[in-house]
DNA sequence: TTGTTTTGACCCAGA
DNA sequence: TTCTGGGTCAAAACA
C-alpha cells in the first residue's frame, strides 16, 4: 500500500537518550577571531538574530549563568555542545568541563563551548566567540517556529525566547542526533536532512514542518533527523533520495507534477489529506535529485495524525523544550509557519495567495512610526485573537539547495562576545519608534529603525526577564546604504557589531538581509542567524 | 474498496 | 496573438 506516509519510512524508532545538560563555554576570543577573518566591516547579518547577551564582568560563571538564564535552561543542554560540534563537524565533547580553566586550550578548536570567559579588553572586533550553525540548526532551525512570521508576536512575528526556544530545541535535537547515530546503523535509516553539519550535497529528503495547527505539539523531526549521521548522508547515493519530502507529521497526496525547466525531476505537488485543509505543498528537487525546495501553502487547520511517529516525536521534543522552561514555545505553537532544519537554506515568505489577510508588513513589522505605537496592540491581537484563517494564507519556503549545485554558505548562528560596545552600535544609526512590554517580562522590547532615508531595516531589542543582561537583537530588513562614515570608521576602529559578523562565504553585504527578500531571491546569499553575546560594562 | 500515485490535459497569467 | 511556464484537475493505474 503506497500510502502516503511519508515520515514513517524515514525514520526508524530510536531510542530518546536522556538529554544531558552541558555547559555552555563560549570559546576563547583567540580560538574565535579567526572565524572572523575575512568578515569585513559592513557586513551585517541577513534576516538572522542577534541574541546579545551582556554577561557581568567579574564572574565568568555568572555570565555563564546569564546565558543559561536566558535560555531557561534549555540551551545549557548537551544538546548545544553537540550542535555546536555539529557546527564545526566535529564530535562534541560530552561532559563539558566543569569550568572554562579546565579546558585545553588546544582544544578550543576543536571542541565546541561557550566559553564565558571574559575578554580582559574587547575590541569588539576582537571578541566574536562565533558559534556557527550550519544546515542542522540553521536559522531554518531557529526559525523552526510557527510564529517567525505571523504569531503575531510583535513586528517580527516572534519573540526572542521563542527563538532562543528554538535555538534550544534544535540543539537538543542535534545532540539527540549524536546519540541515535551511535546507536543505529546507517542502514537503518532513511534519508533526511539532519540537523548535522551539511556538506555540500544533500542526499536527503528535507524534514519539514509546515505550518502547525493550533496547540499543535512541535512535532518535529527530531527523530526523523536523529536517524541518520551526517556521514550517512554522505553515503547515501543519490538513489537513495526518497521520493517524498520528509514527514513533518501531515498526510499529503500528491495531486500533480510539473516538468521544471532547467530540471531533470520534476515539481510534485501535494495537498494535505485532511479534508477541507489548505495546505499544499510543492516539491522541487535539483539536478540530482535532491529536494532543494519545499514551499507550504496555507496552514493546516487540523491536528497530525496522532498515529504519525513523527508527529509524536516531534511533540516530545517540544514538551521537553516547554518543560524547560520556555512557555512562550507552546503559544509558538500554536501559530505561524513551522519550518524544518535540515535545510541549509530556509526562506520564508508570507504570500497574500487569497486575501491580504496576511500582509507581510503585518507579519515582518510595522511599516511606519505610526504604526509603531500600535506594535503592542497589533502584536496583542496576533498574539490572541487573529483568526486562524488570517494565518492561513502564508507560505513557507523551505530552500534546500543542493550545495553542489549552489555555491551557498551554510546559515549559521554566531555567539559574538563584545564589550564596551553599545547594543544598538552596529554601524548604522537606529531610531527607537517603538516599545512593547512583553508579558513576564519587566524589561520591554524596543523597536528601532534605521535612520537612513529609504532604509526599511528595523532591529528591535529585548532584554530577557531573568537576565537583564541578556539582550536578543532581532534584525529585519536590508540596509540598502553603507555604514554610516561615522560609525563606520568607528567600527573599523574596533568598535564592530553584528554588520561585521556576516559569515557568509561570498556576501559581504552590509545588508541584513530581509526574511521576505530571501524568499523571492535567496541570490545565494543564505539568511543566517547570529547569535550575538555581548558584554556589557556595568 | 479505499486511498494514493501517475500522467496528460486544461486553465491562467505573463512575456 | 502566440508562446511558455505554473498550477491544477481528473481519469486511470496501482497498492
Amino acid at each position: 500500500m503506497a500510502k502516503n506516509d511519508e515520515g514513517s519510512s524515514f525514520s526508524s524508532s530510536s531510542s530518546s537518550a536522556p538529554l544531558l545538560r552541558p555547559t555552555i563555554t563560549l570559546p576563547s576570543r583567540n580560538s574565535i577571531e579567526s572565524l572572523f577573518s575575512g568578515v569585513g566591516p559592513g557586513a551585517s547579518p541577513g534576516p538572522m538574530t542577534l541574541v546579545s547577551s551582556f554577561f557581568a564582568d567579574n564572574d565568568p560563571d555568572s555570565d555563564c549563568r546569564s546565558f543559561s538564564q536566558l535560555l531557561a535552561g534549555a540551551i545549557s543542554s548537551p544538546a548545544a555542545a553537540a550542535a555546536a560540534a555539529a557546527v564545526h563537524g566535529r564530535k562534541p565533547s560530552f561532559p563539558p568541563p566543569s569550568t572554562a580553566a579546565e579546558e585545553d586550550s588546544s582544544d578550543k578548536d576543536r571542541d565546541f563551548r561557550f566559553k564565558v570567559s571574559r575578554p580582559e579588553q574587547l575590541a569588539v572586533s576582537q571578541s566574536a566567540a562565533m558559534f556557527t550553525v550550519p544546515a542542522g540548526l540553521s536559522p531554518a532551525t531557529l526559525m523552526d517556529s510557527p510564529g517567525w512570521f505571523s504569531s503575531g508576536q510583535g513586528p517580527f512575528g516572534i519573540s526572542h525566547q521563542q527563538v532562543l526556544a528554538q535555538f534550544t530545541s534544535h540543539a537538543a535535537q542535534a545532540q539527540s542526533q549524536m546519540h541515535n547515530h551511535a546507536e543505529f546503523p546507517p542502514s537503518s535509516s532513511a534519508v533526511l536532512a539532519a540537523s548535522l553539519p551539511q556538506n555540500s550535497s544533500f542526499t536527503s529528503v528535507a524534514t519539514t514542518l509546515p505550518q502547525m495547527p493550533p496547540s499543535m505539539p512541535d512535532h518535529s523531526i527530531t527523530k526523523e533527523s536523529s536517524d541518520l549521521s551526517h556521514s550517512d548522508q554522505r553515503s547515501q547515493p543519490s538513489s537513495f533520495t526518497v521520493d517524498k519530502p520528509a514527514d513533518d507529521g501531515f498526510n499529503w497526496r500528491k495531486y500533480g507534477q510539473k516538468q521544471v525547466k532547467g530540471s531533470e525531476y520534476p515539481r510534485s505537488y501535494y495537498k494535505c489529506t485532511h479534508p477541507k485543509c489548505p495546505v499544499k505543498k510543492k516539491v522541487e528537487r535539483s539536478l540530482d535529485g535532491q529536494i532543494t525546495e519545499i514551499i507550504y501553502k496555507g496552514q493546516h487547520n487540523h491536528q497530525p495524525p496522532q498515529s504519525r511517529k513523527g508527529a509524536k516525536d516531534a511533540g516530545n521534543l517540544s514538551r521537553n523544550v516547554n518543560n524547560q522552561g520556555d512557555s512562550e514555545l507552546a503559544v509558538e505553537g500554536q501559530t505561524g509557519n513551522r519550518l524544518r532544519e535540515g535545510v541549509s537554506a530556509v526562506s520564508f515568505s508570507m504570500k497574500d495567495e487569497e486575501s491580504s489577510q496576511v500582509t507581510p508588513e503585518r507579519v515582518s513589522g510595522s511599516s511606519d512610526e505610526e504604526e509603531v505605537g500600535d506594535a503592542e496592540t497589533r502584536a496583542d491581537e496576533r498574539d490572541e485573537v487573529e483568526p486562524e484563517a488570517k494565518r492561513r494564507n502564508t507560505e513557507t519556503r523551505i530552500l534546500e539547495p543542493a550545495l553542489s549545485h549552489r555555491a551557498v554558505a551554510e546559515p549559521r548562528i554566531i555567539v559574538q562576545t563584545t564589550s564596551e560596545v553599545d547594543l544598538l552600535d552596529d554601524g548604522y544609526r537606529w531610531r527607537k519608534y517603538g516599545q512593547k512590554v512583553v508579558k513576564g517580562n519587566p524589561y520591554p522590547r524596543s523597536y528601532y529603525k534605521c535612520t537612513s532615508p529609504g532604509c526599511n531595516v528595523r532591529k528591535h531589542v529585548e532584554r530577557a526577564a531573568s537576565d537583564p543582561k541578556a539582550v536578543i537583537t532581532t534584525y529585519e530588513g536590508k540596509h540598502n546604504h553603507d555604514v554610516p562614515a561615522a560609525r563606520n570608521s568607528s567600527h573599523n576602529t574596533g568598535n564592530t557589531n553584528t554588520p561585521q559578523l556576516m559569515p557568509y562565504n561570498s556576501v559581504r553585504s552590509d545588508n541584513h538581509s530581509s526574511a521576505r527578500k530571501a524568499v523571492s531571491g535567496n541570490n545565494g546569499s543564505q539568511p543566517i542567524a547570529l547569535l550575538e553575546f555581548k558584554e556589557e560594562l556595568t
